[in-house]
DNA sequence: ATGAAAGCGCTAACAC
DNA sequence: GTGTTAGCGCTTTCAT
């Protein structure tokens, strides 16, 4: 029925690990040898099967990326430059969605998915430093994102103060003062809300803005609807502003939505700032300004650090810090004098 | 080093094969040989190994996704969709982005993955119907998407042509005559594009409209730069119109913005009517109207039809076309009278 | 530069 | 209800 490599090496009149060895791109073997073996591969259209190697050699060319949810363009995104990244190395990818939700998150490390991957690229919402246990696998990880800095992996993520720090800075140019910081997370300290938020308070301090509380605004999820939400229960308050620093840019987008049904004028009246540049930024009305955080930077390093450890063991190297350089982009939402 | 059902079954004091047993939920287990496993199990961490499993039955539990790109929102979605429906049946997807090149797309039905995955649910863009002998291979397949009717395996999709007949007849209704056909391809005759400008058409006539070539616009690719391309160059030729139906989201969008940069508003110069509903159009300004297509109808019976291929044999039972409820959805872009 | 043999961890077939 | 045995297709080790 199905063909395999003993097939091959019958009618090329060699051993089944010749046949391995050509397939393998082993490079001592005579190239006739090779031809003889690669024509009888062809002629009887034999694929090696991946289970069988998987077993035997304890690899399968699979890794796994789990993330909350594809439906976030920002990890649809992250997922492309993942696959792409992987795909130059040779590897697939298996995406297993979490959905923020802690226990998923923390399970998905442990079911027997995982003895079926090399390796695993783990960027998710709902753990913290207290988690950082759960992290000490066997199988080799990297963690992308920002729950946990200093873990016992290798970590890959931007550079979240100092993105921040700029995107307020960006607006505080303009002489505005009244910085809507939006996405916080109340409570938390190292996760991509808390560090964002650090970097808009420098700023402030750097720029003489006095911090002003009653101007950050919590939004749970940073779905699009979330964004709209938030921003719709902050005008109820009717706190003066000239400017959003929004966390990301899908929750920017459903604040700017709502700020211009209210009469809002965007830039004029209040200016707006992403974070994530995902694709959409681009075509909105007013385009996004944002935060662009090298996605594929992270992607190319993030596997490029797996496959180290896949190859060398997941333990044998100290675990790594690597920090993607961000980029300012200005559009329209930010536009001076707008 | 690591934990096999030898391990286990010595420690419970049972055979390898009740180990197997329980861990396959076999039904005739004493209840207290099944708590002495189980315990085995728990107390060693043990968890099954998917590449051996694979090997011996011959099945994964995995199923592959091959799509074009997830950075097209649609494609994502989908790709979400199917991912929850296959978490259901318990399978994980890996996704393969073939970036709808042609060649890419029928290696990737051949490669080796292939027998490492136990199924394969197949939505790409640039095969045509002379390449349905391609989709004969042994791994069970469902065909999602438009290129290829009546062909060889499952095929699950939605309405195109009602649906685009629908989005049409909705602006008809309106009174608005000068309707733009936008993404078409020349010469494509049943992809979605293909099936969409018919439904148009279809709809022109039935109202008594007569068709004007000069409206149809080409759009090549369907991501959002290619719709404001599209759209700047058919504003340069000055031909009036006073409706778009966009034969997807993300194209009108594109061109929306554009639109609105050069002066026309939505709906009141023109409404404007897209095809898909990603998240994002509920959010836009305006929002936009749209033709939900069931995507998680679409998803659910494309993993259903899959399973029971995966279990009954590739071509086990004659071949199954599905085609899923729509729902015109009316927001902004298209309020009557706006 | 190539071959022979062992065995990765599991399930299927059959025995008891 | 449970145990025994064989072997899925491959890579690894060792030999030549």
């Amino acid at each position: 029925m199905t063909i395999t490599m003993h097939d091959v090496a019958k009618l090329a009149g060699v051993s089944i690990k010749t046949v391995s060895n050509v397939v393998n791109d082993y490079q001592y073997i005579k190239p006739e040898t090779r031809a003889r073996v690669l024509e009888a591969i062809e002629s009887l259209g034999y694929t090696p099967n991946l289970s069988a190697r998987g077993l035997r050699s304890g690899r399968t060319g699979v890794i796994s990326l789990i993330i909350p949810d594809l439906r976030n363009a920002y990890f649809a995104e992250l997922a492309d430059s993942v696959m792409r990244a992987a795909a130059d190395e040779g590897l697939a990818v298996l995406i297993q969605q979490v959905g923020g939700k802690r226990a998923a998150e923390i399970e998905a490390l442990h079911g027997p998915r995982m003895t079926n991957v090399d390796g695993i690229l783990y960027s998710v919402l709902a753990l913290d430093e207290s988690d950082v246990d759960q992290l000490v696998i066997d199988t080799p990880l990297v963690l992308l994102g920002e729950r946990i800095f200093n873990g016992p992996t290798d970590h890959v993520t931007m550079h979240n103060i100092e993105g921040a720090r700029a995107a307020t800075e960006h607006l505080l140019a303009q002489g505005r003062r009244r910085l809507v910081a939006f996405g916080a997370h109340p409570g938390e300290v190292i996760g991509s809300a808390g560090l964002r938020l650090v970097g808009y308070r420098e700023a402030l301090e750097a720029a003489g803005v006095e911090f002003d509380e009653s101007l950050v605004v919590t939004v749970g999820n940073w779905h699009r609807a979330d964004g709209a939400e938030g921003m719709r229960e902050f005008l109820a308050k009717g706190i003066p502003f000239d400017g959003v620093v929004a966390f990301n840019d899908s929750i920017a987008l459903g604040a700017m939505r709502v700020m211009q049904d209210a009469g809002i004028r965007i830039p004029a009246d209040a200016a707006v700032i992403g974070f994530d540049d995902i694709d959409e930024t681009r075509y909105t009305l007013p385009s996004l300004s944002t935060i662009n955080p090298g996605r594929d930077e992270i992607a190319r390093v993030a596997v490029q650090y797996l496959k180290e450890r896949i190859a060398g063991g997941a333990h044998s190297i100290p675990p790594r810090e690597y920090l993607a350089d961000f980029e300012l982009i200005e559009r329209e939402s930010s536009h001076a004098g707008g």
